[in-house]
DNA sequence: CTTGGCACTCATATGGAACGAGTGCCAAGC
DNA sequence: GCTTGGCACTCGTTCCATATGAGTGCCAAG
């Protein structure tokens, strides 16, 4: 365990360090800090510190930097999240109020947790199991497609096409079809609708022509898959740019970073992981992130709730990050999205 | 006028160049190319070069670089485009053929167009101004809000929600208003639809109630907005990973990229300015994309028609990037483009 | 437990010398 | 008139040796 004033020297070290990007010596620290003791005093903790692998050093003889577990004890032991300015709340508001629909709120978000923070941001869509289907449209586009079309409560539309090979489909036919679908999925949520539709399928026998059968075993797999899609499963990614900042932060990473944001599954999976111990927002740091290549990164991520099923977003940045500020925003821009989204349905 | 041979010269310098990433001396040239000349020669028809600023030397005494002009010329002289090996058209073949809706289809397009270049590939979505409107819906979400569902030909489906502030929306009123928007849209093309709504809109008092007047103008100008929503402005990116490959290509810039990739707009004018001079596929070099700050990059596209329209799809990477293989494998993935969206439809 | 002092380490900066790739130019050759 | 071999010259790169200074660890005294 770590003295108390040990514990303010690496307080001192990280802040200083992630402000200069430069190791900060013993000297440093009893200039930008007031303790009440001497640089000497300083070294002794220092060692303490670097005996607990909580700072290294970069050569024999040079200041300390904060090692992963240094910037773990670090968030842990952050006092109050400090609140946001009056400017950034106005922002917040101002940016997302605007917004139309859920695609929208969404990129929006995205956008100005990148701009607040300078990290690169990242938000999981809400999952929508628990909405509720409003309308279900079959749109015939020839003689061997039809087009479903699924609009969810807030607003949402899936659609997709079903191929229906060496048919000729006919808008009453479509428009019979649609209406069974209707009644067996339209009012119910999106989970009752899928139940429906199984229903609906295993039963094909009894109401449908001998000879369509298969016609309307396809259309109604579609629309299955329509309903299971996990929306949740798609992410907004915003402020790749500030990746590239000065100071080369992400040296020979880079790449592997742009490349977890194009491929998704990445982010997602890392979120996914994400352990929420009674705060409201977690941190993923450094080599907590190496199962996923993300070594020198770390992660910052809020829930947000929607109405049953809890959704994540949060900013990915370089070890050296201001932690205490990208928390305090990525809780704030979280608490607002729950705030907007409750207000929606 | 350069010479014949002089001209041979910068397509050896250019070729060793992007390939090795070091300038290239005259010893090089006649080791690995066989100009039937001594050293000394070359280096006569590399002074030519250097005056007309083809090329150009990083100090007094080294090897030449291509210059912006040079590559243009050594593009502007390529003079057969290579085809692409069969296991890179089965490859296109294979990855757009399992393609879904056109949202699949671009992506797709994209990430091909990027693992086989090695480069940021953009495709701006096609126009959609002569698509026929298949189908139009308006559902209600709530008391106060109507969600407007374009579905046009080949499986785009707009969506945009219209606010009714302070009203009683019911199923009832929404279905009739539908059906007096769809008479004047569905079945026509993009543009007549469009001019069907705002004829609707102008003799809103001839069939209207009169308290409702203020709200259907709401929903015909959301239904107008969507119609006249250009798609064209959308484009698909993907390999933004490609831009950190070693050799720090993009050493300052890299920052500008990455935001021109998020803008998109930056992206969309660059697009619309590229001249196709009787080519199928152009080029922009260097410093002719400045107004852009992407003094650094060369971009090469390529039309692909659409029906009526015309959009573009291309990739962009840094000034020493292989134009030769790069312009064979646009050309090919946007003739592949082509075909398919002419089967679809 | 704190503090001043001191020896020690090591990254960085500076400067000079050797090296070598590649050029420009010239006079001779075809 | 174009081509060629030769040669002096330039200049970036590498290597080494030295000087500098920031920062440490340790110790003995307060």
């Amino acid at each position: 365990m770590v003295s108390e004033r040990s514990l303010a020297v690496l307080h001192a070290i990280v802040s200083d360090y992630v402000a200069s990007n430069e190791p900060v010596g013993s000297k440093a620290i009893v200039d930008r800090h007031s303790f009440g003791v001497s640089a000497a005093t300083i070294r002794n903790d220092m060692a303490l510190l670097e005996e607990d692998e909580l700072i290294a050093q970069t050569h024999t003889s040079s200041g300390r930097i904060p090692t992963d577990k240094g910037y773990r004890l670090y968030v842990d032991t952050l006092a109050r999240i400090r609140p946001l300015t009056a400017a950034q709340r106005a922002a917040i508001e101002r940016f997302l109020g605007e917004s139309t629909d859920l695609e929208d709120v969404m990129a929006r978000t995205v956008r100005l947790l990148a701009q607040l923070t300078n990290q690169v941001a990242v938000a999981q869509y809400p999952s929508l199991r628990r909405t509720v289907v409003r309308h279900i449209d079959l749109v015939a586009l020839g003689e061997d497609r039809v087009l479903s079309v699924l609009i969810l409560g807030s607003g949402v539309v899936e659609q997709q096409v079903a191929w229906l090979p060496a048919s000729r489909v006919t808008d009453a036919w479509v428009h019979g079809l649609r209406q069974r679908i209707a009644d067996a999925a339209v009012g119910s949520d999106v989970e009752s609708a899928a139940a429906g539709v199984t229903e609906l399928e295993s039963t094909v026998e009894e109401w449908a022509q001998p000879d369509e059968i298969e016609l309307v075993r396809r259309v109604l797999t579609v629309v299955s898959e329509q309903l299971q899609a996990n929306r949740n499963e798609r992410i907004a990614v915003a402020g790749a740019a500030n990746l590239s900042r000065p100071g080369g932060e992400f040296a020979g990473s880079l790449p592997v970073v742009l490349e977890a944001i194009e491929e998704q599954v990445t982010l997602l999976r890392l979120f996914g992981e994400l352990v929420h111990d009674g705060r409201d927002v977690s941190a993923s740091i450094g080599r907590e992130n190496e199962p996923y290549g993300l070594s020198q990164t770390s992660i910052i991520a809020s829930n947000y709730e929607d109405g049953a099923a809890i959704s994540k977003l949060g900013v990915l940045g370089p070890l050296r990050m201001d932690y205490a500020s990208n928390i305090a925003t990525v809780r704030a821009v979280a608490r607002y999205l729950n705030r907007f989204l409750g207000e929606e349905r």
